[in-house]
DNA sequence: CCCATGTTTCTGTTGCAACAGAAATTACTG
DNA sequence: CAGTAATTTCTGTTGCAACAGAAACATGGG
């Protein structure tokens, strides 16, 4: 969000203020953010990405929203773990420019995708684990096994039906989100 | 997770430790908390709750949790905020008791609702507010507008989509998510 | 009405994620 | 192969949520 110009053959920039629309937005994000256990800065950054029409540099960033350059880039790196931001290249300008995922149903099913990996996976392997070992050594009350197999249940029966959204096209999960009420009489009917 | 006798007419309990199953599982769900923007302590509580073949008091739990007594009185209102616990009276003991919701389905559907409430409705709101103001000041690009108009498209269909399946009653979710295929195809289709 | 038991609120402490700024490293250019 | 621009890594600081323990408050029973 910099002004750039050129002045007796001297480049300026001077930081663009954000308008009071786009930093409403920026600002609700990054509590967003945090209530679901990620960093409000980099939530920040990714409004800011995201509702940015072109690509912006890391100091471009700190600049216009006020934290130091080297946050800025730890928590480019993490939005890149997360896979919903990417590099791109300006001509003329060395520096790495930074762009979100724009389509918005690409982008939270990027999210989930991680989200998935990182936290449903493991907790798929630790349920597996834990009623084996309670089957095997006796140890755990019945009841404690009884309940970790409710729970193993569920996230198995949602991830299986997540795999199923995952693999259609964008147009066709809105398609399915959408006939929400129409398939709801169908599964009444069956 | 006392166990409690009476020896010479006066009454005696030692803390019962954890099978390791048991721990692990709360461990588990403490960090899983964390990640979701759940405190650990409180996630954990909600661990030991749901396993326990009976409801718990405070003490029980700082002592199992090896939590401070104050920390858990914290934990259990911000749980009951939640609602996803509820106190229970034993005959014969003053103290409160506690059993978490037993049934998964039930209990994600409440924070689900729960996270809708106090997430997804604000956010719907500030894009509103936000759409609304760009529209009338003008101020903002209509890039700015044009993706804050996808996001709330986005959320609102979401919403939209979860309010039918939150009217069907369990079983119905049930039948519903396990119809993954079948439905996949009925809107393929369509 | 007082004592015992239980719970909540208050206050000060602590651990750690988040952060800024400096230093080191890497990449480019003429 | 300097010299500069850009980025990352390192190091020390800070703010705050999470927490423990004490104090205040509530409740029930004899």
């Amino acid at each position: 969000m910099f002004i750039r110009y050129i002045l007796f053959g001297q480049k300026f920039e001077i930081a663009m203020e954000l308008t009071p629309v786009t930093q409403k937005f920026i600002l609700h994000w990054g509590e967003m953010g945090t209530r679901w256990g990620i960093n409000r800065t980099v939530a920040q950054i990714h409004a800011l990405l995201f509702i940015s029409p072109k690509p912006l540099h890391a100091e471009d960033i700190a600049e216009t929203l006020g934290v130091a350059r080297s946050n800025v880039s730890n928590s480019i790196k993490e939005l890149q773990s997360w896979g919903i931001i990417r590099v791109v290249h300006v001509l003329g300008d060395r520096r790495d420019h930074f762009e979100s995922m724009k389509d918005v149903w690409d982008l939270f099913r990027q999210v989930l995708d991680e989200r998935k990996r990182r936290e449903i996976d493991p907790t798929l392997i630790i349920l597996r684990d834990c009623i084996a070992e309670a089957e095997r050594t006796r140890s755990a009350e019945p009841y404690v096994r009884e309940k970790l197999g409710e729970l193993l249940g569920f996230f198995e029966t949602m991830t299986g039906w997540y795999e199923q959204i995952r693999r259609m096209p964008t147009p066709m999960v809105i398609r399915f989100v959408k006939a929400g009420e129409k398939v709801r009489k169908l599964i009444g009917m069956t």
